[in-house]
DNA sequence: CGCTTTTGACCAGCGC
DNA sequence: GCGCTGGTCAAAAGCG
């Protein structure tokens, strides 16, 4: 078996396409009039101390909208009372973060205005106020006398307008603090209102990853081979695909139109390849599409089956570029048919045929030369399973060519057990975290004859630009999301899909993309 | 040049 | 009122 982990040519220094962040108006973000019914003050009331102190201090969803007296004394001076006659609000927080790190970056632009000595105490106070005009929150930052490693943040907001409060800021200085469940929790909290800017959300996402790489994913601290083959082996037990019904409708009903203004002109919903940074998402759903006829060892002539064809980006490509090969899409909804069928009208091809049907429960006679399937096994649970049936319709010689998104060592399921993952819960329910190398145990019915990785910062850079994209359009997407999912919940939904994007782009991002990324295989008939 | 930071002046509150 | 402290302002300095 031939092995080989090609450089994937990605350039060095690119992490300054990552610090890309969306150029939004502050009051895109603060949707201040949205704040008076749930009070936010609630969420972050109390004073976290950042090493001890339970989740449930934190998110506390009762009582008065005054925020608690410190009980370590470290903002005793504030005054949160109202002013006779008109109504004073102030919200306040502060907390202590240790670190070594001179300026912590917490995602929001500050304009420094003063700096004063503190009596007794060697260390100055800095005062700032939040750059955008009009956001009435300030931060004073010191460093604790004794111990100068200590930060100390006190971040008010205080308005006579009560449009005007801004506890966000101070949900989002509390959160990055927090335990591992608070942190998700208020993440959830302040999402929902729309209420971080995307720098945080990046950040919360790497903290969160970084949370999971220690505990969370791996099945034991010390993740051993043993333990993969169990993984393996347990998803013998199991269903082809369980819950296909709801990523179905979480993701794949949202209407075509969506797709067509955040993806490239090809609609490839999955992993593009950018043979250089500056190369444009047309250019990378293209280079991934010749990547996969280039490896497949495709023909003109061949019979193709595309398993889980989505939007026909591979079947349309094949299509056109070998005239004479007949090309078959199975994929999981009508109107991504409709879209294929109106496309071959509008190409001039006639050698696409799609067939809506869930995978799990299809069958069929035919079989092929090509079978190809691109992102679609990370739906799937019992791979022994579906590579027999796909085997099935493999030709004596035929290959079959997939295309799935892993981490590179260990497997895990999607499941929505943990409130905190709402990329499960809302994107991908039931679905499966492969590893890379994890069909390498199921070859009952098929054999290995090639298998290539691919640097996670590939995908990285293709959800930076759906991103990018779905921002561009900001004006054509609103119409849809409200459509889609009702005026009350468009804009929680448009931060949803947002966030996605974030977090598929730090995933794959993390760790120079050495620690998810994508993984090609190449199998013969057995 | 356009931005941020520094810095002394100023101001408000408070205890005496 | 006076002295002290903490917070703010805005002119000047610093920076890439």
């Amino acid at each position: 078996m031939a092995e080989s982990y090609p450089n994937t040519n990605m350039p060095g220094s690119t992490m300054d396409r990552y610090n890309y962040s969306a150029n939004l108006e502050f009051s895109d973000f603060f949707d201040f009039t949205d704040w008076t019914k749930g009070d936010l003050a609630l969420i972050v009331s109390g004073y976290p101390e950042s090493q001890n102190y339970a989740a449930n201090d934190v998110v506390n969803s009762g009582g008065s909208s005054s925020y608690h007296e410190d009980p370590n004394n470290i903002a005793a001076s504030g005054d949160s009372r109202s002013v006779m006659g008109e109504k004073q609000i102030t919200e306040k927080v502060a907390f202590k973060t240790k670190s070594e790190i001179e300026i912590l970056d917490d995602g929001f632009k500050w304009r420094k205005y003063g700096k004063k000595m503190v009596k007794n105490s060697p260390n100055p106070r800095n005062y700032y106020k939040c750059s955008i005009e009009g956001c009435p929150v300030k931060k004073r930052i010191e460093r604790d006398k004794e111990d100068p490693r200590i930060q100390i943040d006190k971040i008010e907001s205080s308005s006579s307008r009560k449009r005007n409060r801004v506890p966000a800021i101070i949900v989002m200085e509390s959160i990055v603090q927090m335990p591992y469940d608070a942190t998700v929790r208020l993440m959830l909290a302040s999402l929902e209102r729309n209420l971080l800017p995307d720098a945080v959300i990046r950040r919360l996402t790497r903290l969160l990853l970084a949370s999971r790489l220690r505990s969370g994913y791996k099945p034991s601290a010390e993740f051993q081979l043993s333990d993969l083959v169990h993984f393996a082996h347990s998803l013998r037990e199991m269903p082809i695909a369980i819950k296909t019904e709801r990523p179905k409708s979480q993701h794949y009903e949202v209407p075509t139109s969506f797709f067509k203004l955040v993806l490239g002109k090809h609609l490839k919903y999955s992993c593009c390849f950018f043979p250089d940074k500056s190369s444009t998402l047309e250019d990378a759903e293209k280079a991934m599409l010749e990547l996969y006829c280039e490896r497949s060892q495709i023909k003109d002539g061949h019979t193709v089956l595309d398993v889980g064809c989505g939007w026909g980006s591979l079947a349309l490509y094949i299509a056109q570029k070998y005239r004479n090969c007949q090309i078959t899409g199975i994929c999981n909804s009508v109107t991504q048919k409709a879209y294929i069928e109106e496309q071959c009208r509008d190409l001039q091809v006639q050698n696409v045929d799609i067939i809506v049907a869930d995978i799990s429960a299809f069958d069929m006679e035919a079989s092929y030369d090509r079978i190809f399937s691109i992102e679609m096994f990370e739906h799937m649970k019992n791979y022994r399973d579906l590579l027999k049936k796909i085997s099935r319709w493999m030709k004596p010689d035929g290959l079959l060519f997939v295309h799935y998104f892993c981490h590179k060592t260990f497997a895990y399921h999607f499941e929505d057990v943990n409130e905190d993952d709402w990329i499960t819960r809302y994107f991908f329910d039931g679905g499966t975290m492969p590893s890379a190398n994890l069909l390498l145990y199921f070859q009952d019915d098929v054999s290995i004859a090639d298998h290539w990785l691919i640097n996670g910062k590939h995908y990285a850079q293709t959800s930076e630009e759906w991103l990018k994209r779905m921002d561009q359009n900001s004006n054509s997407v609103k119409p849809i999301m409200e459509s889609t999912y009702g005026k009350d919940s468009s804009l929680k939904w448009t931060v949803y899909w947002r966030t996605f994007f974030i977090a598929v782009a730090e995933l794959f991002g993390y760790n120079n993309g050495e620690e998810w990324m994508v993984s090609h295989f190449l199998f013969r008939k057995k």
